[in-house]
RNA sequence: GGAGGAAUGGCAGAGUGGUCGAAUGCGGCGGUCUUGAAAACCGUUGAGGGUCACACCUCCGGGGGUUCGAAUCCCUCUUCCUCCGCCA
């Protein structure tokens, strides 16, 4: 939700980055102050007729006291038709304060001057690349099959349990998912990054702080009875963390990473393209997640993406850089990066983690603020990255990395499986 | 799951119908004193809306109600504590 002095005082800019997005945000900007407008003058209106209220509600306990009560039952009339009005009122503010509210949750973040304007993925921009694409052997194989001759995958066991999308990991399959689970957390906390572990189910108001609420509540596994859902990424529980908090500015930034499964309906995403580890309903991934001060968050988002790169990097899986552009960037996100791997036996991009700076937009939600001095509060920046999504890193060391007999395990990570090489 | 108690400002803790956004202590910030620091003393110190700035309004866990008037009374929800039961 952006900020609403921000409109106020940019709406023209603001219409004019939105377009990026392909979104003509004219009319809706335009409504919004108007509600703005028509919220504030019935504030105005209540505030005054409140205001007599209290008067009257002073004078009648003065009249009583000194014993004036005759006086004191003509005051009580006259303030029960304040009473009456201002009830009214209130009727009326709350309902433009709600179409308010709900106008400026229609409304996505506002595009970093450096987005590309653009449709869709094919839009955008790549910034960067490493590693090598690597030679196969004959015969090389798809990750879920090399899965299935090792016995290190069972798509099938996760079906009969639970359904599609929820494998089972088994022998060295399982243990090179955790070896890489701990190898992301030893590096991100080696960089400055707290771990912490967080409830893998949010309630709805943590849905709205980071954003998933309203609009994106068919992605969410909702546990009805209890009003709970299951989190989608550990950024929602995480940088719930500080929803209604005030830092001061020497605190920050605040640094966290945090490793949790991740559940996602997906609704509607089936095919050859979520075979295997593509695309699951649960997965596990480490996340990372800065609170920062305005001035610093871009600086910190390249940090960020140095951090994500290096973990790439220390895998030496071949990867690439995206900046992605305004049609395929996410609805509360203002600048987003996302890191492919090069999946060597699909011959396709993979995905392995999206880093975003979400400037206000999360904060104004959350009410994340932070103080310099005795100043008044001001709204922090959010930031988050996965480092790393584990399947789609997991898919590519498997298939990057087999070679006539089997499959070799990343120098790094061997000291984390205790073995450097997977032959059946 | 059952029975009781509680929820107030950064923390502790007063306040049981009016002048209470709220005593007091601690903490924070500013100052006096000091070579400097500590101690002591003085001042200041919640958030949101609104305004050029004031005024003014709202908020004492959330929601609803009684009353001219609620932190204070009633209902309800949530959370925490104590006891009992169950349990990884």
């Amino acid at each position: 939700m952006l900020p609403l002095q921000l409109l106020r005082d940019e709406s023209e800019r603001i219409a004019q980055a939105l377009a990026k997005r392909g979104l003509d945000a004219g009319p809706m900007l335009g409504e919004i102050l108007e509600l703005d407008r028509e919220r504030r003058k019935l504030q105005a209106e209540l505030d005054e007729t409140l205001a007599e209220a209290n008067r009257k509600s002073k004078e009648i306990g003065e009249l009583f006291k000194t014993g004036k009560a005759a006086q004191a039952q003509e005051l009580k009339e006259e303030s029960g038709r304040l009473k009456e009005r201002s009830k009214t009122l209130g009727e009326a503010l709350n309902q433009a304060a709600e179409a308010l509210q709900e106008a400026l949750y229609q409304l996505p973040n506002v595009p970093h001057q450096s987005v590309p304007a653009g449709q869709d993925e094919t839009d955008n921009e790549v910034v960067g690349q490493g590693g090598t694409k690597p030679v196969l052997p004959e015969g090389a194989l798809p990750h879920w099959e090399l899965a299935g001759k090792h016995d290190l995958i069972d798509f099938e066991l996760g079906v009969k349990v639970t359904g599609a999308g929820f494998p089972v990991y088994k022998g060295k399959g399982a243990r090179l998912q955790r070896a890489l689970i701990q190898f992301f957390l030893d590096r991100n906390t080696a960089a400055g990054y707290t771990e912490v572990q967080v409830p893998h189910l949010v309630n709805a108001d943590s849905g709205y702080g980071t954003g998933q609420l309203p609009d994106k509540e068919g992605q969410m596994y909702e546990v009805q009875v209890d009003g709970l859902y299951l989190i989608p990424t550990a950024e929602v529980p995480v940088t719930n963390l500080f929803r209604d908090v005030i830092l001061s500015a020497d605190q920050l930034p605040v640094c966290y990473t945090a490793y949790s499964p991740c559940f996602r309906r997906e609704a509607g995403s089936y095919g050859a393209h979520v075979r295997g580890l593509n695309r699951l309903h649960q997965f596990d991934k480490v996340e990372i997640v800065r609170v920062e001060h305005p001035e610093a968050s871009y600086k910190a988002l390249e940090t960020m993406v140095a951090h994500v790169k290096g973990l790439l990097e220390a895998l030496q899986l071949p990867y690439r850089i995206l900046r992605l552009c305004g049609g395929d960037l996410g609805f509360t996100s203002a600048l987003t990066y996302d890191f492919e791997v090069w999946s060597a036996a699909q011959e396709r991009w993979l995905e392995v983690s999206s880093v975003s700076n979400f400037e206000a937009f999360q904060a104004n939600r959350l009410k994340l603020r932070y103080r310099e001095g005795n100043d008044k509060p001001q709204l922090a920046h959010t930031l988050n990255g996965s480092a790393l999504a584990l399947p789609r890193v997991l898919a590519g060391i498997l298939e990057n990395y087999q070679d006539e007999t089997g499959i070799r395990i990343p120098e790094v990570l061997v000291p984390y499986t205790g073995f450097d090489r997977i032959d059946s």
